[in-house]
DNA sequence: CATGAATGAGGTTTCATTCAT
DNA sequence: TATGAATGAAACCTCATTCAT
């Protein structure tokens, strides 16, 4: 079922995945430089160094360009927490909770560029369904994980581990937008995986329906 | 300091403030109801129940509009927190997060459709510089209030103050993305005061350089 | 018989006529600010210290107004250069030139910021018409004058007349426009008195179309 | 240098070439028909048969449209004037006078219609500046060639030679705003000659200061 | 009478997309 | 297949003018 926002050719050439490759680039950069208001087709192939023809040629349309750019990101991003989390089962659940954190982190700031560039296209029409469907997945990794988890009274339920996820994100946008220093960096995963792992003993502790005061 | 992005003329007849309410309204629906990207400002004048010409006598530009309904809100979730930073002064720790917590989730949920409407002008150009500046009057009340706790060996440090609030915002940005629901609601509520209170505990105990495991 | 361009009321009381004097002051301020294209009866109130409503009560539209300025100015022009032409009668040729070419600089140069202003005007669509009916005042002045010289063997004709004018015109406009510093209106004056003295009585002594080489 | 009013791109391919001119020749058109305050850019691109997207791919903005084709015009005349110039060296000042002036009366009347209507632009902001550097190289010529004169005892001072050309400009003007018809053309021609010959002569025997009666 | 908020037609400019070369 | 000129709908914004207060 070809759909409208999928890339119109598999590039299986070398000089089109090239081709595709700058384009892809050259959208980060021009959301960088000029947002994405003022990100014009137009602009992203001269910035890609192809014509606008060109660019036309491998996305339908402008929506199919900037999710793609989109998708790719997520799915780099979830492809590290799904691999983390294969690596970290039936680990103690600190520890699981420390290689997801700071695969998460790592993914996010590999390229801090792409990271802060896409915040503007999540928010727009369509993105953020995108960026739900890409947490599911990291969702159901980390479940799947954490119920392997060799000393816990019983799994994390659903909900905490939405929050804390969120947590991750949020806290990492955070950095991200304040300009990701590399000392913030490693601030950023040494207190994101104590907050995780506080979250989570507290959670198991306490049911929190009964949170005291 | 009159710039460019500020509002026009401030009504002083009581018809004009009405005009420049419902403007602000009209613009969370239409956010709402098209998207950011298809936001004009002749749509927005139409909800309105107005004249494009009538909109601009109050807002110099597009983005004086988006700018003036985000700052708005940043502004009043701002001083839900502030207020509530100053109410728990003294109080214990534990007793402090819980209530700013709260206040912070109240002000959210108070109008989630306006909340939920502006995360995508927040992501736009200029968008972050006004969330981090608000994220920055909340953090300072947030640091004042947590020094006067009375059994804290430490306050927490400034970095510690900026995860918690950007894991609230997280938290609680992705429950209203999720539907927000009464019951969604509720258990964001004592969740989101569990992990903070467990996390500045847990900062409070260790050095978060030695993160063992 | 109330023509559409005219000003709507004869200010009889005083502070009428102030505000009249206001708002065609205010028009050639704004007309030097900010140009024609930019120049909007708003504006003008504005400058004018009164409201557009106000505006509208003297003047039934926007060209009325400007009408109405470059009139005025026109007008004091042409009376310089009659007045002028009357007082000369039956002195030599010389003098007479000499006379009405002094009195029309003078007038000219009495508010320079206001001859200025007004080419612009004067350019637009029916500003050609106005300056030609003035012209053509002059013009006759001109001729009812230099008909009665004494030494002249034969008045010189229409068309030399014009051509005499339009060179004082084009001649005092590039000056005009060129900043008009004192010294140079000096040496306009006398170059220009020159200028017509010596092509008239060229004029006289040779027809015209006999111009050797 | 690059500048904000200049032409986008020059057109390389034939076809381009073509559309520019077209563009050109419609600006002059709805100029006539309309005036420079109805002048619209679709209007202007309607009138040459292409579409307002197109016009905005050779210029930047209505004011470049507008500057490009008085430059253009400007261009052509000061180009005839240098060329006389170059012609008149080492003739008899008044041989060199009356080729210059009628090479210039000649440029200004090879199109009628384009000198018309340029007054319009002429006048509005930025005109007169580039009316001024184009006279200023006209000046130049002419200094120059009237440097060359054999027969006069100490060439004409800048000055004066401005007051010539202003003259020129003038009675052109005027004729052409009174319809130039060939025979009023004609009269022009000898008349403009006459008096610029009889000026230059005039300033070389009196110092202009000394101006009897 | 004076005011100035409201109007909305219309102007300028952009930009996604197509298609002849 | 790549190009980039052309398109034209649609966005932003202005401003002459009116009229209720």
């Amino acid at each position: 079922m070809p759909s409208a926002f999928e890339p119109r050719k598999t590039p299986v050439q070398a000089r089109a995945a090239i081709t595709v490759e700058a384009i892809s680039e050259a959208t980060i950069q021009v959301l960088l430089s000029h947002g994405a208001e003022r990100l014009t087709t137009t602009r992203v192939a001269e910035r890609a160094g192809v014509s606008v023809g060109t660019l036309y040629q491998y996305y339908p349309n402008k929506q199919s360009l900037l999710f793609a750019v989109l998708e790719d990101h997520l799915g780099k991003v979830t492809a590290a927490v799904e691999a983390a989390c294969k690596r970290a089962r039936r680990k103690r659940l600190s520890r699981m909770v420390k290689e997801v954190v700071e695969a998460f982190v790592d993914a996010k700031m590999e390229r801090t560029d792409i990271s802060i560039a896409l915040y503007q296209i999540a928010a727009e029409v369509g993105g953020p369904a995108l960026v739900k469907r890409a947490a599911e997945c990291s969702l159901k990794a980390l479940e799947a994980m954490l119920g392997t988890a060799p000393n816990a009274a019983s799994p994390p339920d659903r909900f905490a581990i939405q929050m804390m996820f969120a947590a991750m994100a949020g806290a990492t946008r955070s950095v991200l937008e304040a300009g990701a220093s590399p000392a913030m960096v490693r601030k950023l995963r040494e207190h994101l995986v104590l907050l995780c792992q506080s979250y989570l003993a507290a959670t198991e502790n306490s049911v929190a329906s009964r949170s005291s005061d």
